[in-house]
DNA sequence: AGGCACGCTAAGCGACCGCTCACCCTCGGC
DNA sequence: GCCGAGGGTGAGCGGTCGCTTAGCGTGCCT
């Protein structure tokens, strides 16, 4: 569904889809900006600095400081919701789509908690059409992982009592590494993945 | 610790501690206003004007908007910090004093999500001074968590391969509550307590 | 009664915000 | 060689921000 390309390693390269390179750079320049300060606290000024051009340079490509927002935050979210859907699709057992799905979900918060930052906690500053956007294509990453988790109910791999519930507490957990989430830490994304996955796992009951 | 007072019924009064009167209608406005819009998007104008006073009244009581953030940053965290010594200092079994410092952390953040909104998450506004000091006090309520967990290890009810990682995934989960918690929801803090306690004894390995 | 400390307000200062406008440079098509 | 389109700049507008200052009203102490 997104247009952007892979690398040979078949990593992501993020923002590949915003064209042209101006308005690219901008972006970057805006989401790092936003991440480190917030929306609110961010000048056009700064963002236009950071991607070295002039404060009006960033009115060419986009009409208001707050469309740079939703386009960042429309765009990592489609994103977040092709990893949980492309996990929830696979052809394993419900234990195992869980885990693909949390694995990759988190590894994305860690690796790109920058965006990710900025893509989850920034929806407040949004007006209350984009907003009511996103909020939609959250529902739809809400639903993926309740399918999973009622599909592993259904076999009685999962032993839950609150399918609802745990579902939020599963993305809530998720979601929240982007907030701690820290490159000079010990771990590596991809260890914060595996332990994840391992957590959400013992949540469901499923005795491996 | 805290001088705030008791209720006969035995809640607690939240900024029943800050004097004088005037003084704590200003800091629940900005409470409220930073929660809404976050600390950057509210002007000292708007939380003047939700305790009914004029703008210039904020600056007799505080000394800049920063201090207004710090102060109920600072108080929130002591709160924080104090439920979870509480339950840590219990008698109980190390599951026991698990469950209970994450029922009533957790029913804290759902309860007074406003307040915990604001002390979770406007973090990065506070100066390099005041966030030290509160990341001081993130580091005590992380130690008494982690401390439990190695208790229950030690005694061999837990089963924990990543004690620190498991730590950072618990509070996290109960920190998170703040942000997706919604009095509208069908969910009271009490049970989303229960739900998260129980949530987190699977995920220390406790067969109960 | 007089004085004065204190809580508060009206008015406003200087700075900086998001955003606009008039203009410039570059480059491809003819 | 000229033109038009599109990406870019410098300067600046209107507005709002955090915060200050001069002065007012009220109640307590003597």
């Amino acid at each position: 569904m997104s247009t952007a390309q892979e690398t040979p390693g078949g990593e992501m390269q993020p923002w590949a889809e915003v064209t042209p390179d101006a308005a690219r750079r901008l972006l970057i320049a805006a989401v790092e900006a936003f991440a480190e300060r917030g929306y609110h606290a961010t000048t056009t000024r700064d963002i236009a600095g950071r991607a070295g051009m002039s404060p009006a340079a960033l009115y060419i490509h986009y009409k208001t400081k707050e469309e740079l927002l939703h386009r960042i935050s429309r765009i990592g979210h489609d994103k977040a919701l092709d990893i949980v859907r492309t996990a929830a699709a696979g052809e394993g057992t419900p234990a195992e789509r869980l885990s693909d799905a949390v694995r990759s979900f988190v590894r994305w918060h860690a690796g790109q908690h920058t965006t990710a930052r900025v893509v989850q906690y920034e929806l407040e500053a949004l007006g209350p059409d984009a907003r009511a956007e996103i909020i939609g294509l959250r529902r739809q990453v809400d639903a993926e992982v309740r399918g999973i988790i009622q599909d592993g109910v259904a076999t009685g791999e999962f032993d839950v009592p609150d399918v609802p519930g745990t579902t939020v507490a599963v993305l809530s957990l998720c979601i929240d590494v982007a907030r701690w989430f820290n490159v000079e830490g010990p771990r590596t994304p991809d260890e914060v993945g595996a332990l994840y996955a391992d957590l959400v796992r013992r949540m469901v009951g499923f005795k491996g």
